[in-house]
DNA sequence: TTGTAAGCGTTATCAG
DNA sequence: CTGATAACGCTTACAA
């Protein structure tokens, strides 16, 4: 049914493999020839069969990349970035979500290794922590986006943002804005990240002279139901804390909505800072001071080194660390003027 | 490197193809060698090479999906509904997008026809319209996710909500309350959606007695930006409307958040109605009152059609056309007391 | 129950 | 410059 490159062959008069080399832009093939063969497979319509080539290659061009779910905003413009970087490097893109299931994820990745992807992306997982030497035996090299790789071997390295540093900001800000008792919302459970950032806002915390209070650290769930249930929590302590920080937009987004729907003035009555600066978080009411993370460049750049690491183990490759901004806007608009201790 | 039939077949003892049939587990192999042969392949972490497979298989069990944007909420809601189907069904997906440019809309057909993926499904694209006969010839089926084929062949189809429905529903909601100018404000040209849509805003309006006025027809771009940029528009209008229809939610997020900045209270100066129910449609203040589409299950039913095309022209299957429904918020939940005529 | 051999569509080596 | 030929990893008749 499809036209190969012998049914070309046959019809020009010639061996399927001139019709390579012609197809190939081969220099050892006569001018006219290549170009009677090459108009003659534009006509027939021919398109080559990756899955040969590949065979034969060793090589795909093909990028595999598994994310926990496509509809989470940040991950969607991580993949952006990555699909981008792809494409104009000449590769294409296989994705898979795993929707944060072990079972799901690993058999994500067995796919991936089956088509024999040139490199592995896995964003926001847990797997490189998870199944490290499972990935090891790969075969391709794997870069995790924000996520540490317990140790980054020759061929597992990771692409995230300076987590510490934005939670140190983020802390820092309602610091400034004369807050002190200063929540934190988590993610979920496990998740370096959610560590990093959390570190930096007990870095900030300690800096600012107050002593961490571990009942000022409710349980999220990286979505906005987690910024939603933790509300109720932190209203219950007493006295409630005047301002948040979220492990993530999704969270501060949901914190904000049950603020609203309990009646809670933001930042009149608290002070809300989330992690991301997804692009929704400049069209909620008040609009979301959050850390900014360079989301597309952290895809860009796992496809960067994912490419520099397919051939061999490179020198000179190691870890990135991105630096992101924070990004003041309504919801941290106000001093606080509350005295809490 | 990776290892491969032959080699679990020469460390067994057997021939290669009684290691494959002992892993596709064939009832002509001794019980006994095939568990031996299964284990070993399990120890030697036997992968089995897709493209080869495919090679003589002719099927991939892959479909390809090419998108506009993934970072669009609306998609990438489809798209988990494709994933999550297509990983039910065993198959993979090929990720492609276009960022709207016809250039890498057609690039991207032509990698996926490269990799013999055995079904396209394209979301929200003009390449339906545009490369019909492109398409056809593609060998595989194609399955077109709210966009209508100009005509559908055996082999190309689509599934879509009911656009004109939804228009319609919007629009006799805010009938309803009273308003007599209402606006639409579009989406990309040339989107048979937005015709179609549009097309339900216009019956409303003329089954209420009112006389469409062009006027109140303002292009906007399907994103943010162009609900921005359409209220200066409308404002300018004499009387203004009172009431907007937006082509999408991000236009009537775009479109409320520029309403605000301008002073105007929503829903008291200005009732908005999106289309699609984003998961931020709830979130934004005031939430949004919008027409609902069944996202995830318009890709599942893709991925659904997709499978049963696949297997030569299918007797009984047709284009299929969700119902969605209206979804009532605040930001239309007042009478509209101005007379405007 | 098992092995041999052919073939899927490529690229690459080696003679001519 | 061009054509055989082998090879990539797999499935599947056809023989044994």
């Amino acid at each position: 049914m499809t036209v190969s490159i012998k049914d070309i062959a046959q019809i020009a008069g010639v061996s399927h493999s001139t019709v390579s080399r012609a197809l190939a832009d081969s220099s050892l093939v006569n001018p006219g020839t290549k170009a009677r063969i090459r108009t003659l497979a534009q006509e027939l319509g021919y398109s080559p069969d990756a899955g040969a080539r590949g065979l034969v290659l060793g090589r795909t061009r093909t990028v595999g990349v598994v994310v926990t779910i496509i509809t989470d905003p940040f991950i969607a413009e991580v993949v952006q970035g990555i699909e981008t970087a792809a494409y104009a490097a000449g590769y294409s893109v296989i994705l898979t979500s795993s929707n944060s299931e072990p079972k799901r994820e690993l058999a994500a990745v067995e796919i991936l290794r089956s088509k024999r992807v040139d490199a592995v992306i896995v964003t926001s997982s847990r797997i490189g922590a998870l199944y490290q030497n499972y990935l090891e035996r790969l075969g391709a090299p794997v870069v995790l986006v924000n996520t540490h790789s317990a140790q980054s071997g020759h061929y597992t390295m990771a692409v995230t943002v300076d987590n510490r540093h934005g939670g140190y900001l983020a802390t820092t800000h309602l610091v400034e804005l004369g807050h002190q008792r200063i929540a934190y919302v988590t993610g979920m459970a496990d998740h370096s990240d959610d560590l990093e950032r959390m570190n930096g806002y007990r870095q900030a915390l300690t800096q600012a002279g107050f002593e961490p209070d571990p009942t000022l650290i409710v349980p999220g769930t990286g979505r906005a139901n987690g910024g939603e249930r933790a509300l109720s929590v932190l209203m219950r302590l007493f006295p409630p804390p005047t301002a948040v920080f979220c492990y993530n937009d999704m969270t501060a987004i949901g914190l904000l909505r049950a603020a609203k729907a309990a009646g809670l003035a933001v930042p009149a009555d608290l002070a809300i800072v989330g992690f991301d600066d997804i692009p929704f978080a400049s069209y909620v009411c008040p609009p979301l001071t959050t850390y900014c993370q360079p989301k597309f460049e952290l895809g860009q750049r796992a496809v960067e080194m994912a490419l520099r690491l397919m051939d061999g183990p490179a020198e000179g490759v190691g870890d990135v660390v991105l630096q992101g901004q924070l990004v003041v806007r309504e919801s941290t608009n106000l001093l606080c003027t509350r005295r809490t201790q």
